[in-house]
DNA sequence: TAAAGTAGTTTATAATATAAACCAAAATTT
DNA sequence: AAATTTTGGTTTATATTATAAACTACTTTA
């Protein structure tokens, strides 16, 4: 039968952010909106989505005096991802 | 990089009815409804989107007296799906 | 023949995604 | 050095989407 396929990642942009953040150790909101070819208005919201839901964590910080915003997954957000993903596989596999 | 998803099959919906529709020469509403567990309103709306997209298509017929209406995928609705998945697959896969 | 069930559609509302507008500071241009 | 543009975002408004509620039309059952 289907499952129920989370409604927080089964959103283009936050399903981009949680598979390149899987990739990586950390990442900078700048190289996430450019690798997911997004605006920062909408970037900003759906990361605060994923921070609300513990999925990753989010750093403010400045370098210098910009600042600089950095992106980490969880466990919990790796876990949330792997369930997702086998639950797709029950829509795409036949 | 991470390709668009077709808006039109990233729904959860959606997607599990064209999941359906590939497993099955034709398929009735009721039978869909009963399988991805939604209402028939919901059920209703999303298959005229992907009826309009010609993804599928939707015969409306009379079983004796009470309306029977019957889905098919299409050849465009499954070459839709399977750019999808293949799309899907860069997000996933890692 | 009144009530309940079937098979849907239409319309209204809630949720979501996205874009536009904005802010503060830094760098660049004139 | 004052004005303009760029950087790195956030906030707010709007458009889109999903969902639920209400409705239609007909049928079956009590």
């Amino acid at each position: 039968m289907l499952k129920d396929l989370d409604p927080l990642l089964h959103s283009q942009l936050r399903l981009g952010v949680m598979s390149l953040l899987l990739g990586v150790d950390s990442a900078e909101f700048t190289w996430l909106k450019e690798k997911t070819n997004s605006t920062a208005g909408n970037l900003s919201v759906q990361l605060d989505k994923l921070s609300e839901a513990g999925y990753i964590e989010v750093e403010k910080s400045f370098n210098g005096k910009k600042p600089l915003t950095t992106c980490k997954i969880t466990k919990k957000g790796i876990k949330a991802f792997e369930d997702y993903v086998n639950n797709l596989k029950g829509y795409i596999n036949n």
